[in-house]
DNA sequence: CACAACAGTAGAACGACGTTCTATGAACGG
DNA sequence: CCGTTCATAGAACGTCGTTCTACTGTTGTG
């Protein structure tokens, strides 16, 4: 660690970089989405409130450094298992994908809490957001290609399948799942998907 | 209008209330949940900051005044339709869901949005919020009644259809539905549920 | 080796927020 | 008619995101 001066002698230490979003992280996960404040952060981190904004230009800058690692979680989390049969990877994603908004509920609600997404590093974010989709996308496309799905627009049934996950797992994380069970809701929902798509 | 002292000679202006819950209703479809201060709010209703916390005891109780109305307005979006046929009714329940939703988006923002939802009423709130998904319950209830659905628990069936569509409505109120047409890719999801529930 | 130029820091400061405090005024019970 | 009560208005408090103002340590150049 420490690994200071990258290319040329610039940039004195990225290593304060790293500290700012591992504190930001540390703070969210630790205390809510409410708690990180500039201030909280940076003292966390040691360093100045002024930090932030030399490093990040603004809050939102730094909450979308902890998104995207939030957004690469997600798409390692959908792509972790690669079960030959499609409907079999299918159904572990779906898992996953609940596994990681339950695991991670303070990043899970960040990335898709309806509050406009910073705007500071959008491009970043949307091209990490998207390459989890993309990972979604390629499971259906398996699955189209071996007969198991139906034929169709992989993105158009891949945008299906994510609203009803995504909706499941934020009224879960929301306390607005009424029934006793949430589990075998969930597993209700993934069988009904993978019933209609076949 | 103007109703003022309903049972005895206290409470000398419940209109007050009612122009506070007016106002920031306003403000919230005009510029956003971000910008529902108490200050904007009594401006716009022509009151004192202070009268917030007198009729309401916070922000938080204001809000949930507005919020109650979205739910009161979801719940009648939802039920709006009683098509005797049982399929048609839970599709024109699901289309008329979106309606409101992208009719109302920050209202349906601030219902929905992942925050904790306001303390302060937080009773008053479930109760509608439970009325309109119980709405979506009896509709479930009488397909299977009819035998146009399977059999099974109607609250976990439309716990499963409530997080499709609100996952598909949340996503696109985010800005988040990849697909070029995002109206025929609701209609895509809708056909889903149907089918996998029949 | 000296020295101007500069990037990055710390800490105070600004406006706005939610909320609370203080004093004022108008409506009630006796 | 007066004393009490309660909602009001407006100032004030602490915290927020952000900006401003010095200051420091390093860097490239004579």
């Amino acid at each position: 660690m420490t690994d200071v001066r990258p290319g040329a002698g610039r940039t004195p230490s990225r290593a304060v970089e790293q500290a700012l979003v591992d504190a930001a992280e540390q703070v969210l996960v630790r205390d809510g989405l409410g708690a990180v404040t500039v201030r909280a952060v940076a003292t966390e981190a040691g360093v100045a409130p002024m930090g932030v904004y030399n490093r990040f230009g603004s809050k939102d800058g730094l909450i979308s450094a902890v998104l995207v690692r939030g957004f690469d979680g997600l798409r390692a989390a959908v792509s972790r298992d690669d079960d030959p049969d499609p409907v079999a990877r299918l159904l572990a994603s779906g898992r996953n994908y609940r596994r990681f908004a339950l695991g991670r509920p303070q990043h899970y609600g960040a990335m898709f809490g309806g509050r406009p997404l910073p705007t500071e590093g959008a491009e970043e974010l949307l091209a990490h957001a998207t390459a989890a989709f993309e990972a979604l996308v390629d499971h259906v496309r398996y699955g189209m290609a071996r007969g198991a799905l139906r034929e169709g627009d992989p993105l158009e049934t891949a945008q299906v399948i994510w609203s009803s996950v995504h909706g499941a797992v934020s009224l879960e994380l929301g306390g607005a799942v009424l029934t006793p069970d949430p589990a075998a809701t969930y597993e209700s929902l993934l069988q009904l998907i993978v019933a209609g798509l076949r």
